[in-house]
DNA sequence: CAATAAAATGAATTCGGTTCATTTACTTGT
DNA sequence: ACAAGTAAATGAACCGAATTCATTTTATTG
């Protein structure tokens, strides 16, 4: 039961903590020494102040990262489609956004299933891209399919960046898995790097699958 | 320091645990309950066992965890390969592969990183595929790429799959994103599921992409 | 039956995220 | 000036979960 107020009013004391500073902090721990690292503990020490202190400005961890990947998606260019042809602009928005994320691929889990209206960042980077979509003639129904079809590909693509050099090494088994081998070596005998490889061709060849479908004028 | 051995020698007590029954269990407490609540404390009680004599059978969680992809990794039909034209074959098998994925989510980083070495079942998988590949004709360096970059859109759109249906709402920013706004409206009256009509143009898309470049015959 | 050794136990440790009662410091109305 | 009010910050405590370790159990074998 509320008294009936009578009291004065009263301002707080100057808040030392901000969600600015916050993430801003979050994402240098990040950047600097990884997620693995990153815990609540170190963010606090690393802002002067003590763990329970960031409760009063999140309220989770979880939600944290949700502010970490809106300000990392901050980095993403699509000024490119203002100035190039729709498949040269895809290709390039999607490399930027998959080599940002191969950087974050904790956030990766996260984004995938947070709601658009939570990140005003992406939605506007989707705002963009389904412009771009219509005004090259993609029929309207393609749109979402197409940008969910490449963002899938694109986190994808940005976690397998983590995997080891050596993760297709069979000197073990080489016996059993004689073509497996064989096209191991002859990648490996391109020099170029597995991960950038697939990702390249499997962007090319999807974008210019989806583009020529249904195409609507 | 040893000392030099005329002990006799001896015979452990008959295991109560065993790597199959550990395996066995855990992915059915997985199945049923989720990966949230599955906790190596809730194992053991379901083994009738105490926690902490898991660890005489496997290092970690995180082991286990790759125990468990092991096992789910034979679930994944490669029999398509030998009755059917690869184009089908490959759309077949990622499809199967999407959707078992999609009850495994969090297992995805965790094979994303793996040595196949360490899993003979998905060894398995890939040399079947790489040999229909090569069946194909498709260039010897091309195969590991496009394996790469088909399992990338694959583990890509089962995370999507975790997305809750209204991902997209944008109503609260319809006026900022109408572009946006319209193509989301667009799908939704084709009444098909965002992530199925994704993955399936992606995927269609992506392998007729991969398998026109660079036929070698 | 005595020695052996893997397996299992249960208590303890560690680490992180999170909560809560309490204190601090700033503002505002009188 | 000052009393009241409030958000912010503190520090101790709580909790869940993985993991470790000293000890005990039990099957085996010469």
């Amino acid at each position: 039961m509320a008294e009936s107020g009578t009291r004065r009013a009263g301002r707080p004391r100057k808040a030392v903590l901000t969600r600015e500073r916050i993430t801003a902090n979050a994402l240098e721990l990040v950047s600097d020494d990884g997620y693995e690292s990153f815990t609540m503990q170190r963010l606090a020490k690393s802002l002067g102040v003590s763990p329970s202190a960031l409760y009063n400005h999140v309220d989770s961890k979880h939600d944290l990262m949700q502010w970490i990947q809106e300000l990392v998606m901050t980095d993403i260019d699509v000024t490119i489609f203002d100035t190039t042809p729709l498949k040269d602009a895809l290709m390039q928005w999607a490399t930027d956004y998959r080599n940002i994320f191969a950087r974050h691929i904790p956030l990766i889990p996260i984004i995938a299933v947070l709601p658009v209206s939570d990140s005003p960042r992406t939605l506007g980077m989707y705002e963009r891209v389904a412009q771009a979509l219509e005004d090259y003639g993609l029929a309207e129904n393609e749109i979402i399919p197409t940008i969910v079809a490449l963002e899938s590909f694109i986190f994808g693509s940005a976690m397998d960046t983590a995997a080891p050099h050596d993760i297709f090494d069979t000197t073990n088994h080489q016996d059993l898995t004689p073509h497996f081998t064989q096209a191991v070596a002859a990648q490996r005998n391109t020099q170029i790097n597995t991960s950038d490889d697939s990702f390249q061709r499997g962007l090319s060849a999807m974008i210019t699958g989806l583009l020529a479908t249904g195409r609507a004028s």
